[in-house]
DNA sequence: ATTTGCATGTCGACT
DNA sequence: AGTCGACGTGCAAAT
């Protein structure tokens, strides 16, 4: 048994050939592929086309090394890449592993819109709560208004959909569960067409809104 | 103006910094990245962890060349990318874009449920459908029966969360809203805690189910 | 370890 | 171009 255990990051550009197994199968055909392995296990194989890697391996799989085999592991998972000729390899000294900070979050607009709820409903909230927890999910914005209705908010960074829609029920439909008078609200800069109809059926209000612009209306 | 067209794939390591602006906005130090380029304009930019990319831009983005600079664009999202200094610079001659078959999908396992609906149901049906379509969305399996009930199977290849639950909630709804007889079902080999609680509530039947074993049970 | 939901989700299929 | 839902989704935060 002679597999050594590979920790350093590189990329190897090799005529070779991926089969894997685990939570899916899959093999492919020899061929020139582009594989990368990071510090912290990551494996990715990639083609020319495409985002996403032809097959990969998350953080913390195990590579090695055994004569024209690349093997990672990680829990029921398996990658083996056979190579048949090596065209590049080049290890990657000192590659940053540096966070970057994302702006335009789905995190950012649900706290302008909470800083903004007054506004955009026209109604004074005795309570006003973030993600609150209920036994099917956390609620993205909770304001519950002076007269004791519960206003529940989903937000969506981007179009909502039907799956939007479901989503924003599922929690109303609890409050409804226990007794309290509930509105539905959906907030998002666009909606798709079946979901605006399924959200009008729900009766569901749409809100309007955007990253960048104070003025943000109801439909 | 000297920004030069760049068509062929490549990976760069380099010194460099980040700046992507689009539907959201970050910026990197400096530090040594690797940026991989394909031949449909698929540009991605990689840390030393993580399968997901530090920044990245879909196929169809133009890349261009111009003097320290790299700039990819595609709609209306940016990435622009300064180079301090080239560590390494690989073209990708001959890279490979095959397609790989991948097998074990939810459609291969709603397949086999089809086929064995009547024994995982002890039922027999009328009419059998897949992919149905609603205008709330696709019922991966809709069998009629012959009394006219409609069964609704949703079907998870992984474990079945909330959100399956709303789903399947969606589609049955629907039925109902037009005056049909309704029972729901959710077909996957394992389910979240709170989802079965939840399914429960709403008179959802989970059905155990896996990809290898023909013996599947009712719970 | 499990659950939940976001993501510049991406991607393929279909309308 | 728009919509829908799967994905070996990955990933982080909270429990």
């Amino acid at each position: 048994m002679d597999r050594i255990r590979v920790e350093q990051p590189f990329i190897l550009y090799a005529f070779c050939k991926i089969e894997y197994d685990g939570r899916a199968k899959s093999s492919s055909e020899f061929g020139n592929h582009l594989i990368i392995h990071k510090t912290d296990g990551t494996l990715l194989i990639h083609r020319n086309r495409l985002c996403t890697p032809l097959n990969y391996q998350p953080p913390k799989a195990i590579l090695k090394k055994d004569k024209n085999y690349l093997i990672s592991c990680r829990k029921d998972e398996t990658i083996k890449i056979v190579v048949d000729k090596i065209v590049n390899y080049t290890e990657l000294a000192n590659w940053s592993s540096k966070e970057i900070k994302i702006s335009r979050t789905e995190k950012e607009l649900r706290d302008y819109i909470v800083d903004h709820l007054e506004d955009l409903l026209d109604l004074q909230f005795a309570e006003k709560f973030i993600e609150f927890e209920t036994p099917v999910g956390y609620i993205d914005i909770l304001g519950i208004d002076e007269h004791g209705i519960y206003h529940v908010i989903e937000v969506k960074r981007g179009k909502a959909s039907l799956a939007s829609c479901s989503q924003l029920n599922r929690y109303s439909q609890y409050f409804l569960e226990i007794g309290k008078s509930v509105r539905d609200y959906l907030a998002s800069p666009s909606i798709s067409k079946n979901a605006l109809r399924h959200a009008k059926e729900m009766k569901q209000t749409w809100i309007k809104v955007n990253h960048n612009s104070q003025s943000s209306y109801i439909t």
